[in-house]
DNA sequence: AAGAAATACTAATGAAAGCTCACATTTGCA
DNA sequence: TGCAAATGTGAGCTTTCATTAGTATTTCTT
């Protein structure tokens, strides 16, 4: 019953044939999938192994135990956010900071309607401060930073790269779940995003 | 082992006597102090009872279950941020914008500089999505909306209070955790407080 | 086709966790 | 003071869970 806090959360094993990949993906969504029904605590290995039509020898081939799966499953789903921010930072290289911030907070939105109901259990059942997985503003400071930077022109003279980057990843972040996840009822999914936007295009331009 | 699940939420016996809230204390002061080290998943409801000097069928007589007790800490630190917002806004009342937002982060940053490591904790390793605890914006989004009201006059004609409200209410959120939580190296308490407040003024006069 | 490597499965175990119950002690109050 | 209600105790039952070992099967490579 207890995890042995000897083995770290590395990969027991990195799967190299694609039925690997398949297997580990399956038992990833089992967890989710459990996850749903009834939160993170009654989650148990053996249920997520049945769930996902593998073996319970199968799980412990790939996660070393698991909390190693719950940390897998973050790390799946920041990498989603992580490459839909990066192509939107990219394909607004050359677009104004208007264009630039409204494409990232449609982004955000985007990537979290995905599947709402995981996003927030993410966030709120799956514990992910043990073990690595690091914050959202933390993790993509630099990338907002870079961003940032081509509009330092606009932005006054004597502006702080760094802490606009903080404050807008920050606001990014929050605004982007709470417009999903949150957003009251009467409050349209467009206009919440076009609010979002226009908070932090009004922050940036202070 | 496992948690059952007829038994609702709800306390089995609220404490009429001096003592027995006392004992209550303890039990989520022990809680906490365990959470402190170690995170959520080795704790137990006999390690709790030991650490808070009581026995475990004590916990049993004030929470149906494991879960119940981590609601209550949820609840204990939701209530005391309900109780520095009242406060802010009340003296507030008759003040500026600038001042009440102000006022604002700054009672959002004290109340999770208090104790630092619990208000992480409580984010990121505690379930609170089941049973019953409610969305920062949500629970106190009329407080804001009542807040911002005699604002309305220099926030343009036709403003949303609603939204503005709702907006309003994940920046506060999310700033005044970020700001104590998660401020980057070489940026100050104050500078990141005053940054917060910008943000959140440039939003509301936009 | 055959050996090696990767992948998957079954069954079992030891540990420990949640929770109950029957009882003891303390407190409030008439 | 005495009794009822509130509070506190803790041994132990039952369940279940994480994890392992040993083995079987599939895939890759040559």
């Amino acid at each position: 019953m207890k995890q042995n806090p000897r083995r770290s959360t590395i990969r027991r094993r990195k799967p190299s044939q694609e039925r690997a990949k398949l297997t580990v993906d399956a038992m990833l969504d089992a967890a989710v999938k459990l996850l749903k029904r009834g939160g993170a605590s009654p989650i148990t290995t053996n249920r997520i192994a049945e769930t996902a039509g593998v073996s319970i020898g199968s799980v412990y081939q790939y996660f070393p135990n698991k909390n190693a799966l719950f940390v897998a499953l973050h790390e799946r789903h920041i990498g989603l956010v992580a490459e839909v921010l990066r192509q939107r930072m990219t394909e607004c290289a050359d677009s104004s900071l208007e264009h630039l911030v409204e494409s990232l907070v449609e982004g955000m939105v985007e990537v979290h309607s995905v599947d709402t109901e995981l996003s927030e259990l993410l966030g709120s059942e799956v514990p992910h401060r043990a073990d690595g997985t690091v914050d959202f503003s933390i993790r993509f400071h630099e990338a907002f930073r870079t961003a940032l930077a081509p509009h330092t022109a606009r932005l006054g003279a004597k502006i702080d790269l760094d802490i606009r980057a903080f404050v807008m990843a920050n606001m990014v972040d929050a605004l982007g779940h709470a417009v999903v996840l949150r957003r009251p009822r009467g409050l349209s999914l467009a206009r919440a995003k076009a609010e979002s936007s226009k908070a932090i295009l009004a922050y940036l331009a202070s």
